[in-house]
DNA sequence: ATGCCGGGTCCTACCCGA
């Protein structure tokens, strides 16, 4: 089985890269981040030839989060469990598939807004942690995957690419990434390629991608039986070279 | 070493991203 998470930062500016990037690599699921668009608005992307589904969790202007699939999957839920009923960012979509629970995320970036704009991004992964461990209790073979914003390591962002307060590196940022790798989740990519720059974001300013400059900040994080199953996890940097690309590459999860 | 790039929208100057 093959999961994949991309933010491709407009599915409308994106629609031919996703198109062509499905096509040559026939996950069974793709989750989508930053469609920055209504589900009204959500390009055809003539899935229906492909044979992929949708399902939209949109939202005008920014956000937005989507699921692209083989096979219908049911949605359980449109918004992160715990999460002020008002909230109206569309940062989480969860479904049910074989009789697990994949979870896709855009999780709070956590710089803009002050204090106020770093304290929901903590409240949004304490949050998502208790989600995690509902499921996990519940022994519901768990993926959750998607842009975390989170740098969990040192070896996780390009030597000077940001600075030691910024919201993907602070050191509660990754307490509550590490609390949940403790609850018993497996990261994926790094589990697979201990050490090294396996970057997912490039910026699009100061030639970064040139530059060999990223971040490791989309992840997909594995229940036990799910890790044992581990095939090859890893992010497709060819993406980012080519013509008008998000500033994400895709990651590719394959699972026995 | 931040808003230089590249999305978005009250259509065009400004907000947001990481």
């Amino acid at each position: 089985m093959k999961i994949a998470t991309w933010n491709v930062n407009s599915i409308r500016q994106r629609e031919q890269h996703v198109l062509s990037w499905l096509e040559r690599n026939q996950p069974d699921i793709l989750f989508l981040q930053e469609i920055k668009c209504t589900a009204d608005q959500f390009p055809e992307l003539g899935l229906r030839g492909l044979g992929y589904h949708a399902e939209i969790v949109g939202q005008k202007s920014y956000n937005g989060v989507a699921v692209l699939s083989r096979q219908p999957v049911g949605i359980t839920h449109r918004a992160l469990p715990g999460l002020p009923v008002d909230d109206a960012q569309a940062r989480y979509i969860e479904v049910e598939a074989d009789g697990m629970a994949l979870a896709g995320i855009y999780l709070p970036n956590g710089n803009s807004g002050g204090a106020a704009g770093y304290a929901y991004k903590l409240a949004w992964m304490d949050k998502l942690a208790e989600r995690a461990a509902e499921l996990l209790a519940a022994d519901i073979p768990l993926v959750i995957t998607g842009d975390f914003n989170v740098c969990p390591e040192a070896q996780d962002l390009a030597p000077g690419a940001l600075g030691p307060d910024d919201a993907l590196v602070r050191p509660e940022t990754r307490a509550r990434y590490r609390r949940l790798l403790w609850l018993g989740l497996t990261d994926a990519v790094r589990s697979l390629h201990p050490t090294g720059p396996v970057w997912t974001f490039y910026d699009y300013q100061a030639a970064a991608f040139e530059r060999d400059s990223g971040l490791r900040i989309d992840h997909a994080l594995l229940s036990p039986t799910l890790a044992e199953r581990l095939v090859s996890a890893a992010p497709d940097r060819e993406e980012r070279a080519k013509a008008l690309p998000s500033d994400h590459v895709p990651v590719l999860v394959e699972i026995s």
